[in-house]
RNA sequence: GGUCCCGUAGUGCAGUCUGGAGUGCACGCCGCCCUGUCAAGGCGGAGGUCGCGGGUUCAAAUCCCGUCGGGACCGCCA
């Protein structure tokens, strides 16, 4: 190495030793006869003092140095308490300028700290520049100390890290593929895989029982804050397995994480909810615990109501808004506002009065029978100066709506408790979901195993049918979901028959998976984590791109390389891409 | 595919509702001064296709239409 010493570990143990250090000029202060540099590296930062007013005055931001020098305790008064390093000071011998930087797009070191201080595009076209500065470098860092874990968990647990390809053929996740041209093979394409699902229970089939992969995984759909078209699952699967062995895993591997990362004992075993339960209580499958304020089911109570909007509706569900009795007739509209842009036409609500009652002068109170008016705040858990808010219609849609207000309402009235880790097993998701066209669709995926009550007879009610499916979440957040697998060619086709594919599409598409689950394969199962998310959760952010290295913008483009690119004709014509097939 | 927000100096913003000279702030940048600062300080200076195109108007950063880019959300997506 050309430096001795790297800048952030020197200390006042180290006064009186000649080192040589690298890196850039993080900050100068030029007092003419005498400069003083912050000297940056991936370790730190240390103050070096510059007696040569030649010297100083040519130095920039950003400059790569090598500064050649003796460690001193700072004169008495002069320690900066703020920093690790800042009992001492290199008083440089001789600096050299390994290179120099062109002025800089946006300021590295400044007045302006932290991820939204700079316009994303911007961080991410000078991404290289991004990462010099503390907080997104501490964001990878996060990342890569969590892998680190996740590797050394895994490999204690036995697992095996096995590769599998990214030019395969469709996974059966029910996102947009990624397609490649294939040379070779004018007309034909490769997938990206939306995971490594079919060859992870290919690699149970074949013997090995515990694998685990950090693989990418690609899926063509659009953005979010939490979602990008290509991302990074921990995948998982093992054999001879049951829920509670990925519980037991799951959550040794999270505690963890949670432990030396963020110093946070999580409580084993996770709390469990079911999938009904959770749409009952919270109208969420990944449900934020951090507080409460769980929807009410007024079904029926308003069984039998002439009020038109609850008439005859399979579902009537409730939300409290704590406080929102006094809320203004703008704040109301506001919360309409809200629900329309979710797609609902409205919200019913009625306000309780200081006196406990509803204020029977409101647009659905005085809709409401006597009756119906009494029991009403009892009923949805309202007091004295509350607004209950209403969603009526099918149950799923009208939960989810209720579901979201509750979280809309949690934040706006600060009732979450922002430090708090609430983590959570979801269990007994349906097995399948109705589609557009009248017909049935894996929720999970086909391979995943109906729980042994529904074993026999999933087949004659897919709607009621329940998988063994469990999704991890904390805070609102799934952080990762599977499921135990399929593992009998009757049970499968079964399957197959109720989301009605067709023994030759089933062949046509997983074929081979189908040809290697004749060769007696294991009980299996698995799960995969969304990393990119977890690391988000872990350096404390909501943006998944914090904790990417070089993240896309949210059209699919990369701001730093410009890709994607046009394709000249002769790779055109080179990729078969216009062959007929 | 839909809804909303943003685009003004290198960076972050104000100005837009209510049209009147590219009007302004902070940081950065350039020059000079300065030997104990650490967001150093002082003095001076440069820097603008107000995203782009069209329209209305005597006059457009400002109003209208379109478009591009970015972001959030819905749809979609484990």
């Amino acid at each position: 190495m050309i430096r001795t010493r790297d800048a952030g570990t020197l200390r006042a143990a180290d006064a009186g030793f000649a080192v040589t250090l690298a890196g850039w000029v993080a900050r100068r202060r030029d007092h003419g006869g005498v400069t003083f540099l912050d000297l940056r590296d991936a370790s730190g930062v240390a103050q070096v003092v510059l007696r040569d007013p030649e010297a100083g005055r040519a130095l920039r931001a950003e400059f790569c140095v090598l500064v050649h020098g003796t460690v001193a305790i700072r004169p008495a008064g002069n320690a900066n308490p703020d920093l690790p390093t800042g009992n001492v000071e290199v008083v440089a011998t001789d600096l050299e300028v390994l290179s120099t930087s062109a002025e800089l797009p946006f300021p590295i070191e400044g007045s302006l700290y932290g991820p939204g201080s700079v316009e994303e595009t911007t961080r991410w076209r000078h991404r290289y520049l991004d990462l010099r500065r503390a907080w997104p470098a501490t964001a990878l860092r996060t990342r890569a100390r969590m892998t680190s874990i996740i590797r050394r968990v895994m490999e204690a647990n036995d697992f095996l890290d096995v590769e599998t390809p990214y030019l395969t053929r469709s996974t059966p996740e029910g996102a947009r593929d990624f397609l490649v041209p294939v040379r070779l093979q004018p007309g034909h394409w490769y997938a990206l895989p939306q995971s490594p699902q079919l060859f992870k229970q290919l690699l149970m089939v074949a013997g090995l029982e515990r694998y685990y992969q950090i693989a990418r995984c690609f899926r063509d759909e659009d953005f979010r804050a939490d979602r990008t078209p290509e991302f990074t699952q921990l995948d998982i699967e093992l054999s001879f397995l049951d829920e509670e062995d990925v519980y037991a895993l799951t959550e040794s591997l999270l505690t963890t994480l949670w432990r030396d990362l963020l110093d946070v004992d999580l409580p084993v075993p996770f709390a469990r909810m079911t999938y009904a339960d959770a749409m009952r209580r919270f109208g969420s499958d990944r449900p934020d615990l951090r507080f409460g304020l769980e929807l009410t089911d007024l079904s029926g109570h308003f069984a039998g109501t002439r009020f038109r909007v609850f008439a005859e509706q399979p579902y009537v569900g409730a939300v409290v808004l704590p406080g929102g009795g006094s809320l203004t007739r703008k704040e109301l509209d506001s919360w309409q506002d809200w629900a329309r842009g979710r797609g609902a036409r409205g919200l019913a609500y009625v306000l309780i009065g200081e006196d406990g009652a509803v204020r029977e002068s409101g647009p659905v109170a005085k809709h409401l029978s006597a009756e119906e008016l009494v029991g009403l705040p009892a009923a949805a858990g309202a007091g004295a100066g509350d607004a209950v808010f209403f969603a009526a219609g099918t149950e799923r849609p009208a939960q989810e709506l209720l579901g979201a207000l509750r979280l809309a309402i949690g934040r706006d009235r600060g009732l979450i408790e922002e430090s708090a880790w609430r983590f959570l097993w979801v269990t007994h998701f349906p097995m399948f979901e109705p589609t557009d066209g009248g017909g049935w669709t894996a929720v999970h995926h086909p391979f995943t195993a109906p729980t042994p009550e529904w074993a026999d007879r999933f087949a004659e009610e897919p709607g009621a049918g329940l998988a063994r499916a469990y999704d991890v979440v904390v805070n609102g957040i799934e952080l990762g979901g599977g499921s135990i697998r399929i593992h009998r060619a009757g049970m499968q086709q079964q399957v197959f028959d109720v989301i009605g594919l067709t023994r030759e599409e089933a062949e046509s598409k997983f074929g081979f998976l189908l040809e290697a689950f004749r060769y007696g394969p294991p009980p299996h199962g698995g799960i995969a984590f969304g990393l990119d998310r977890m690391a988000a959760v872990l350096a404390g952010t909501d943006a998944i791109r914090e904790v990417m290295a070089f993240p896309k913008a949210a059209s699919g483009g990369d701001p730093l390389t410009g890709a994607p690119t046009p394709i000249t004709p002769e790779q055109r014509r080179e990729a078969g891409i216009d062959v007929a097939p």
